[in-house]
DNA sequence: TTGTGTGTTATAGTTCTATTATAACAATTA
DNA sequence: TAATTGTTATAATAGAACTATAACACACAA
């Protein structure tokens, strides 16, 4: 799977990184089980330091993405991912509000908002193949 | 209109300010031409550094939310609010993205997802009073 | 056994952002 | 004139993000 950054970006590195790799799962070009590259290997492939992969890594571990062996290295979770459990519903809410709110004040209305939402999850259900 | 900082939070004071705002804006707690506290009364209030308050209240100028006037102070603005360009539908579609992406994964379905999002127009909605 | 490749840990340093602290300035209004 | 606006300038602190090196522990293969 081909990952892109932006070193110009004001969003971290590793926020970009776990980001699309949740990207990646979501649209199933990484599946459970598949391998993902060493932290040294991704970070040379990226031209960034291994510990800026390694703190990605770890996130994706934390929130359940991963699974990491210690002499093996990084995969998906094979295991399953995560539910939708309250934590992740008041995360999910709370990121949502400022995007709801700035759509009201654009007079965005709620069909069009609601339009976009279903277009991306349209787009993540295209790429299984 | 009552604004709480939450000074723990990895989301930066200023940013809080400006969601919050927005979200008042949203919700008609802020109306077109309603002054808001100046710097120093603002950040009096919640006890941090008038320039914390000032960089809010830049970026909600920036954004053409709020007007502001050399001795008068700043008022919600009173000529309407931004429209839903392009710059900021590739924003929001940027910003959605993640989310959508991470409730794929959890197995969210677009109509939960939907139904989240209509809640929170609903919310705003109903604030309007 | 000896490398080699994993993730892990430790230390250090740089850069940038966020925040605060003071102070002063310019312009309007009471 | 005095008080209150936003504005600008300067400086300092704290923390996050990122990098650079180095070393360690463990497993697996030649």
């Amino acid at each position: 799977m081909l990952l892109r950054i932006d070193l110009q970006s004001e969003v971290p590195i590793y926020t970009q990184l776990v980001n699309q790799i949740i990207e990646g799962i979501a649209g199933r070009q990484l599946t459970p089980g598949e391998a993902l590259p060493s932290v040294r290997g991704m970070a040379a492939d990226l031209g960034i330091n291994l510990h800026t992969v390694n703190k990605a890594y770890q996130l994706l571990k934390q929130e359940g993405y991963v699974q990491i062996h210690r002499q093996k290295g990084v995969i998906i979770n094979p295991d399953g991912f995560p539910s939708a459990d309250d934590d992740y519903m008041v995360r999910m809410r709370e990121q949502l509000r400022p995007l709801v709110a700035e759509a009201v004040c654009r007079e965005h209305t709620e069909e069009q908002f609601v339009e976009e939402c279903r277009n991306l999850f349209q787009q993540f259900k295209a790429e299984r193949l």
